[in-house]
DNA sequence: CGCGCGCTCGGG
DNA sequence: CCGAGCGCGCGA
């Protein structure tokens, strides 16, 4: 027998077949061990045949095998072939993404536990053996016991020289490691409402194979996730849940957790590297059915699926940002084709992309426009900086914004103030001579932090001690510019004095649970006020908040990109859907400079309807996606006259290929990114607009080319920032 | 990718 | 003549 095996080197030298004699334990899909150039190496089989077509004297055997059963299932091999041609990487590094990375190279292994088992009770021992007999005893009572207790209980000793005699056996056993805080719960389904319902059966009624679920913050989506899993679970099928950062969304997992016990395997950033592995496996021998988890659960080893949901399925946490750069939902769709199963996407804000399709007919739309019970949502409350300014108010809170807090803390409930920056100050800057702290490292201004009194970049984490005089001139005129979150809570320490304030940002959630901590002292009342970034957009249910203050809505606005405005609309939507989702109706104060922009008058009004057929027309008009396909070559190095060659190199093969194929182009130009360097490597592009993806493979290729150790050159498409 | 082979060049 | 340095091709 022979193995076909792809060697774990992902490199596109090696990236082929290698013959390997072997046994009868090795199959497709398992991992193994092989001598490879003069020493060992993982691999994965991808098939066996009875001849080799290799000379059979230069065969080698299989060193050993890992898995049992193998470890990838059928559909991988196909997987790994459409990932491994989409996006121009070696086979290995697409075979990779199906194996958690820490049982690569024997990281992590099975946990064992070892038994001791009743054997021949009947075997004659000396009298002076009491231990050993009163083993025997023990164990005629139990039948087998855990041999570190009993070890404990009688000695080691006695219990080997059971073994020797035969009278016992010790097993090893798997060990399955429980995945923190799995605590259960029971839940019993909730009564779902009639738009619930009808949004179920649609789905099951549909031809189409992908949904998209638009609904309000608060609809009740969730409950038709887990009503659509529970169906195609009780079919004998599996399903896969996507969720955008699982650690931010403690209350969807203990939901989960309820509701189908240990059918549902966690697959998140939090689980200890052993924890994901018994998580992984008790996926692959069928014990668990429902894979839950970020963007790289899309890869989780079921067979059988019956469901694949991608919930926020706008999040940019869906694309990857490293090497291969895949789009959870291409894979994801992928899968849902070869499965014959349904593949859904849902959110309150579907990207501009998916809307589109579901508008032309190529998914199946399904519009929840209310929240559960009718609840109203809540009243957006527009302050204008401008005004506030000229009224001679330089602070970050607009008179609204104070008002209304106070009001909230009066009533005794909660409010939440979300800010897109972290630290105390934006820059610091020199008023005597206009010098800016900038990174040593990365074309970046520096942020002042409170906490330790120092500065930091934000883009590669590297502190710097704070300035007393200014480096340039020695002035000691020193301006602090551009409100964080850490001034934030300062200032509104100040201005009330009372109340409690949490702050939740990179800087506060380090720790594996850092993020659940907080939430969790939040939502007990442990405090009125929580000032966040980004992380408290996301979908928790806080029942007694009532307000939410944006304090600079205008912020990604003014990005020179082409998804800001969707994207200042997304957040806009997210974050005040936390107010006012039970009792009391919530309010939102959002703050702006430019009260008249079309993104918050459709943001403040919730019509993303009028959003949607808005920015369409926009992208149509000025041919950005989704009628076009953006396209960037990132060039990096840390040399920049080596980075600025292979740039040129870049370059110089697309205008080729815009010369033979110049109806494929819109745009084609070259520059250094709008980031010059971060953490030392320099960083320069290409960037180019396309009709349509037939050129991708060939602009792949180009990539590829010019890559080398000191040079990565990779391709995004549609990049999520442009920096 | 990592290794070893072989070619080349420089020192003595 | 020998040893260090580097580029290339191989690995089953």
């Amino acid at each position: 027998m022979y193995a076909k095996v792809i060697v774990d080197i992902a490199h596109s030298q090696v990236d082929r077949i290698f013959e390997y004699s072997c046994r009868d334990d090795v199959k497709a899909g398992c991992r193994v061990r092989v001598p490879f150039g003069g020493r060992i190496i993982d691999g994965f089989v991808m098939g066996i045949s009875e001849s080799a077509s290799f000379p059979p004297e230069k065969i080698k055997p299989v060193y050993s095998v890992y898995d049992e059963p193998p470890a990838l299932v059928p559909e991988c091999f196909a997987l790994m072939e459409h990932i491994a041609e989409r996006y121009r990487v070696p086979k290995a590094a697409a075979l990779r993404l199906f194996v958690p990375s820490e049982m690569r190279l024997g990281k992590v292994h099975e946990a064992y536990v070892s038994y001791v088992v009743l054997k021949n009770p009947g075997v004659a021992l000396p009298k002076s053996a009491k231990k050993q007999a009163e083993i025997l005893q023990f164990l005629n009572t139990y039948g087998e016991f855990e041999l570190s207790a009993l070890a404990e209980k009688f000695g080691r000793g006695a219990v080997n020289a059971l073994k020797d005699k035969g009278a016992v056996d010790i097993e090893k056993r798997r060990k399955r490691r429980n995945p923190a805080g799995a605590e259960e719960r029971e839940e019993s389904p909730k009564i779902l409402t009639p738009a619930q319902s009808a949004a179920i059966e649609n789905v099951e009624s549909s031809p189409k194979t992908v949904h998209l679920i638009h609904g309000v913050t608060g609809s009740g989506k969730t409950e038709i996730y887990l009503n659509i899993i529970a169906r195609e679970i009780s079919r004998g099928k599996t399903a896969i849940f996507l969720v955008p950062e699982i650690s931010l969304t403690p209350q969807m997992l203990a939901q989960l957790r309820a509701r189908f016990k240990g059918e549902a395997a966690i697959l998140h950033s939090g689980l200890s590297a052993g924890e994901r592995f018994d998580e992984w496996w008790r996926l692959r021998s069928g014990e668990a059915k429902i894979a839950v988890g970020a963007r790289s659960a899309i890869f989780a080893p079921l067979e059988n699926l019956g469901a694949i949901i991608i919930d926020e399925e706008h999040d940019s946490s869906y694309v990857s940002e490293s090497a291969p750069r895949y789009s959870t939902v291409d894979v994801a769709s992928w899968r849902a084709a070869y499965n014959g199963c349904k593949l859904i996407l849902g959110s309150a804000t579907p990207s501009v992309e998916s809307y589109l399709k579901a508008m032309e007919g190529e998914y199946n739309l399904i519009t929840l426009p209310e929240r559960i019970n009718k609840k109203p949502l809540p009243e957006i409350i527009i302050a204008d900086m401008r005004k506030e300014v000229r009224r001679g108010n330089n602070t970050a809170f607009s008179a609204a914004m104070r008002q209304q807090l106070n009001e909230t803390l009066e009533s005794g409930n909660q409010a939440i103030i979300f800010l897109n920056r972290r630290g105390y100050s934006q820059t610091v800057m020199c008023r005597d001579c206009g010098y800016v702290a900038k990174c040593e490292n990365c074309d970046v201004t520096l942020t002042y932090h409170s906490e330790d009194n120092c500065l930091k970049c934000h883009y590669c984490g590297a502190k710097y001690r704070m300035l007393q005089a200014c480096p340039q001139c020695g002035g000691r005129h020193i301006r602090y510019s551009g409100t964080g979150t850490q001034r934030v809570v300062a200032d509104l320490k100040e201005l009330f004095p009372s109340a409690r304030i949490l702050r939740m940002d990179n800087d506060t959630v380090s720790g594996k649970d850092g993020h659940y901590k907080i939430l969790k002292k939040f939502a007990a009342h442990e405090a009125d006020i929580l000032v966040g970034t980004q992380m408290i957009a996301k979908g928790h249910d806080f029942p007694s908040v009532t307000l939410v203050g944006i304090l600079d809505a205008d912020m990604s606005l003014h990005f020179a990109d082409y998804r800001s405005g969707e994207r200042t609309f997304q957040l806009i939507t997210q974050v005040s859907g936390r107010s006012g989702r039970a009792g009391s109706p919530g309010k939102v104060v959002l703050q702006t400079y430019c009260p008249e922009n079309y993104i918050l008058r459709f943001a403040t009004a919730y019509d993303y309807k009028g959003f949607f057929e808005n920015e369409r027309e926009i992208r149509k008009a000025t041919n950005f996606p989704p009628y076009s396909v953006i396209c960037r070559i990132m060039v990096t190095s840390e040399d920049e006259k080596l980075a600025v060659a292979a740039l040129k190199n870049v370059y110089f093969a697309c205008g080729e290929l815009k010369n033979r194929s110049p109806e494929e182009f819109i745009f084609l130009n070259r520059m250094h990114s709008p980031i010059k360097r971060i953490q030392g490597k320099y960083r320069y592009q290409v960037l180019m607009r396309l009709k349509t993806e037939k050129l991708l493979p060939e602009i792949y290729d180009i990539a590829v080319k010019n890559s080398t150790q000191s040079t990565l050159c990779y391709i995004e498409e549609n990049p999520g920032n442009l920096s």
